[in-house]
DNA sequence: TCCCGTATTGCAAACGTTTCCAGTGAAGAG
DNA sequence: CTCTTCACTGGAAACGTTTGCAATACGGGA
């Protein structure tokens, strides 16, 4: 039966490698190499024939030995918190479009919110060898984070995280500026039970709009209210407990505040819940300005970042650490952007 | 006393390679790789000891040395039509989530909607070697299309596309079968002048949606206003002026639907303008349930199909595809949901 | 005793590039 | 006319793995 071995149908699959350019245009390969990689101790005609025939055959290189032979991959690694955090694909399209353009290409890998999968994904991108990390972390105090940010590796950009002591750039958006505002003007409002529901502070973002927060009250000489603070879960549900509590007290919250989406999520539900409508019975601000919020509720008060620059500039910063300069940190402004959701409530 | 100096990982930007790891093992390059590889043959006491000096030394396979020899680079393209859809954040999440968990990475490309971005994008990954593609076309009918999808290749799931006659597997949602109950509900409720808005015919899901549109009318024995009907753009601004346009007509539309993202806030915007509300004046059908309407607009009727379901479905498909079984076309069904926005217009 | 199968190991050739180095011929300088 | 320089070109050695094949040792069956 075993009287003819079929051709295997991945013989067809063959690509056309340099060798066989070189063959057709009898030259050698390191000339074809030359040739197409720009490289300047090449005639015109040798440069023209080349990439003739190279069109021809219809030559692509194989940038996996190209990689391994010049040790760049023109790769970069974007280790993601949380893939489904809406702020995330704005952010992901003008690095991806920055990077791009500078011959880059993105691998995007989602650690879930879970550290583990966080740390199996930087050693998964050193096994690739990619030229840069962009990183914006679950924690800045996972028991991983020194291994893999520190010792001789390839450049790191950390997106609206600060890791002390550790050699990399960082993105990070002032947020206390925003806060600030925001809070103040509902304090000028006549408001003074001002509550505020966020994710946990083993993270930037959370201190930095924690500073933006108790400074607002520092600066109008106001007590602040820390039972009215809720600090510890970026989901929905954490917030929607939370802001259920903070609803029921006496007195009730006048103004609430909401940092980032799960936030927003849990503390909307809870007012549907309890009949209060934003702008009328109770003040209310998100902090970050959600890409879907233009859609339907263009009437939400927002503490505004822009993402898009978020994303070009952390590309800039790799681009720079892979050209060999130094890591800096890159300071993006933020600004309270008022609107009907944040009247009322007094 | 072992006399050589353990420099570990500081030693310099040098990498340990398994060729470090022999030598301090005292065995050949080989048994290194058959030992971590997971070979069969190899002594137990072998890999005990060529695992334990791995481990010390933190060795790390070079992913793509592996790549080169072994033919095969454990990635996965996706060629995605425009990034910025919410509906990709979704998908892509479940489809890496997927790939991930059978130990393949994603590497994400952005056509931004232009077909040249696309055949560079498809260019791209050839040159990267990927074990296979999966790709959201900006159109059916490009002119690149055929030399990207024909020929010998990997594998290739097209997402709601249909290409007649290449060898490609696909993710089809069956829109048709959703807008059909949408619009019997319409009509059964006295709707005639019923307006729809969406984007061009050169994709499967307007052509399926027509589908569905058309075939309830006939259903219903009732004749079809095409004059309602405006096919051509999935951005905002053709959705707006066209729904501006509709708005005016007499007699005016008592109810719309909204094919996508961009006609969803097209529409919705234009309807702000007429001081019309959903569900009041008009009747509204959003067509895909957008991720960001279960925040604030948990009142807006849509036809909903399950899309994580569908990045799962296209992991899966890539995954048989390299597998080496053939191509299939796996069907995710859609459904009709009321909810207040669609009562109203008559 | 001899032979052979089995289990394990090492050697060396790939994979497809880039890049160092040496060689060639022609042109210019003396 | 010879020597040097210049502008190319070709040959071959990497890059870090996997893998086919040969070599070895050991034990058992004849």
């Amino acid at each position: 039966m075993a009287s003819e071995k079929s051709e295997n149908s991945r013989s067809g699959n063959q690509r056309v490698t340099i060798r066989e350019v070189a063959a057709k245009a009898e030259v050698a390969l390191s000339s074809v190499s030359r040739a197409l990689s720009g490289h300047p101790d090449v005639s015109d005609e040798m440069r023209k024939r080349v990439k003739e025939i190279a069109d021809e055959l219809g030559y692509e290189p194989n940038l996996v030995a190209q990689s391994l032979r010049s040790g760049v991959t023109r790769t970069i690694g974007f280790v993601v918190r949380d893939i489904n955090n809406p702020m995330f694909a704005l952010l992901a399209r003008s690095c991806e479009n920055e990077l791009r353009r500078n011959g880059y290409s993105m691998i995007i890998v989602n650690s879930d919110g879970n550290i583990e999968n966080e740390n199996r994904n930087f050693s998964l991108l050193r096994r690739r060898r990619v030229d840069g990390i962009i990183a914006s972390l679950v924690s800045e105090d996972s028991p991983y984070l020194r291994k893999n940010l520190e010792g001789p590796r390839s450049p790191i950009v950390l997106l609206d995280r600060e890791v002390k002591g550790v050699n990399a750039s960082a993105v990070l958006a002032d947020h206390a500026a925003g806060v600030h505002e925001a809070v103040t003007h509902l304090i000028n409002a006549g408001h003074r039970e001002i509550a505020f529901v966020t994710g946990s502070n083993n993270v930037y973002p959370t201190r930095n709009r924690l500073l933006g927060f108790t400074k607002a009250f520092e600066d109008a000489k106001i007590e602040m209210r820390p039972d009215l603070m809720a600090i510890g879960g970026f989901d929905a549900e954490y917030a929607l407990s939370h802001a259920r509590i903070l609803l029921r007290r006496n007195p009730a919250p006048t103004a609430i505040l909401a940092g980032g989406h799960g936030a927003l999520m849990g503390i909307s539900r809870a007012l549907k819940e309890s009949k209060l409508t934003m702008g009328k019975e109770i003040a209310f601000i998100a902090l970050d300005q959600l890409p879907y919020l233009e859609v339907f509720s263009d009437n939400i008060s927002t503490v505004y970042r822009d993402t898009e620059a978020i994303g070009r500039e952390a590309a800039r910063l790799i681009l720079e650490g892979m050209d060999g300069e130094k890591p800096r940190v890159s300071l993006i402004e933020s600004q309270f952007i008022e609107r009907a959701s944040s009247r009322g409530g007094i």
